[in-house]
DNA sequence: GTTAGCATGTAAGGAGTTACATGATTTT
DNA sequence: AAAATCATGTAACTCCTTACATGCTAAC
């Protein structure tokens, strides 16, 4: 047991360190912010949120605080309130360091770069590098495997690697683009290893429809 | 019970109509023709065949026919073959007519393209057409999603935001182009709603390292 | 007055993976 | 003689979704 997904877990750490939100509120963040690459549902968020309580990295806070004058809190079934705890922010800056092979796989990789604001440069540097030699990688195998079977292959399943090989290629020059960009910046303004979050305030009630 | 999963099972009755095969040699094809977008491992494939058998779609030829004068079968493990029967080739038949909103899905939209050279020219358009709506639903929250929060997000979110949506700009300029040619083919040459498969001999005993 | 949004949750199930078990054959 | 590849299979597990249950408020 209990929903610790890796992906879901991270994401709800690093949103919650921003700022405290409730779980209706943070799912939407999930499916926007990060959302292109990930969807999750109510099914997954509740009982992830439960888990981490229960490992001390959340704490719930049940509507009593004041914390916002708007939304009265009044009527609305009472909003659990979560927020990270120092365990928590621990747990969090654990993960961030980590650079695994999991960290660029296609799965990880689109959060941990979300949360690029929080991660150190050469943490930064060490995924996106890694990324690209797996792209590269990935790209050996699939001109080797067209170089053998190009002619057997009909027009549409050839029209489909073609697309996904550019696809894979077109991934990996914005890669090249992003290092060198974190190279130029190392270059010029040698401070600051973990990037201040840039502290977003005025929190709006949120307003989003998800389908 | 037991191993049904839409996008796997399409996937072998439609590479086993082009040719009888076993589990091994499946899963290469598997994961290299149509293999960018989806890798399964025998863990998935070896129940499915044997659900698709129970089904009746399949018949299991144990290495007793002649079929290949290569590989003597002596020896290595006995291979079990697998062929499609004649309801197989009608539930393949009625799998590819089907265009429900799930065929143009994230999970299914490659594994119909990959065989579109067996669909009929309107199954193609439907899905290639559905597929672009799809697209531009998506394309039109992330636009909005984008107004609402441009300022607030900091520059890798931003970044990350602005690549995903480029990757699916780029899939819909992809998908005009195709629906474009589909309608100068229809214009052009008016027979052949069933596409006769380009017909594979030679089949060489296989040769790919997965990793 | 009904649809849409807000808000939290649970149970069951689907779709797949990993790790293991087994064993022969070819290549290094 | 070790490593890779061929070949088939199972059990346990992971991660997530769907469908349901509940009930309130705002807008159309």
């Amino acid at each position: 047991m209990s929903r610790r997904s890796g992906v879901l877990e991270f994401a709800v750490l690093g949103l919650l360190r921003e700022s405290p939100m409730h779980g209706y509120e943070l799912r939407k963040r999930l499916n926007t912010s990060l959302g292109v690459f990930r969807a999750f549902s109510y099914g997954s968020l509740y009982p992830c949120l439960k888990e981490l309580v229960r490992q001390g990295w959340l704490a719930e806070e049940t509507g009593s605080g004041a914390e916002d004058s708007r939304a009265p809190l009044a009527g609305r079934r009472a909003r659990i309130v979560y927020r990270l705890t120092a365990e928590g922010k621990e747990r969090f800056e654990e993960l961030l360091d980590q650079t695994g092979p999991d960290a660029w796989e296609d799965e990880h990789f689109g959060v941990r770069f979300a949360f690029f604001g929080q991660t150190s440069r050469d943490v930064r540097m060490r995924v996106l590098e890694g990324r690209r030699s797996r792209l590269e990688e990935r790209l050996a195998k699939m001109r080797a495997s067209l170089a053998r079977t190009r002619e057997k292959l009909d027009t549409y399943t050839l029209e489909l690697q073609r697309h996904g090989m550019e696809s894979v290629e077109r991934e990996v020059r914005w890669l090249n683009e992003l290092i060198e960009s974190e190279r130029e910046g190392r270059d010029r303004n040698d401070q600051r290893g973990r990037g201040a979050t840039p502290e977003r305030d005025e929190r709006s009630p949120s307003d989003e429809n998800d389908n």
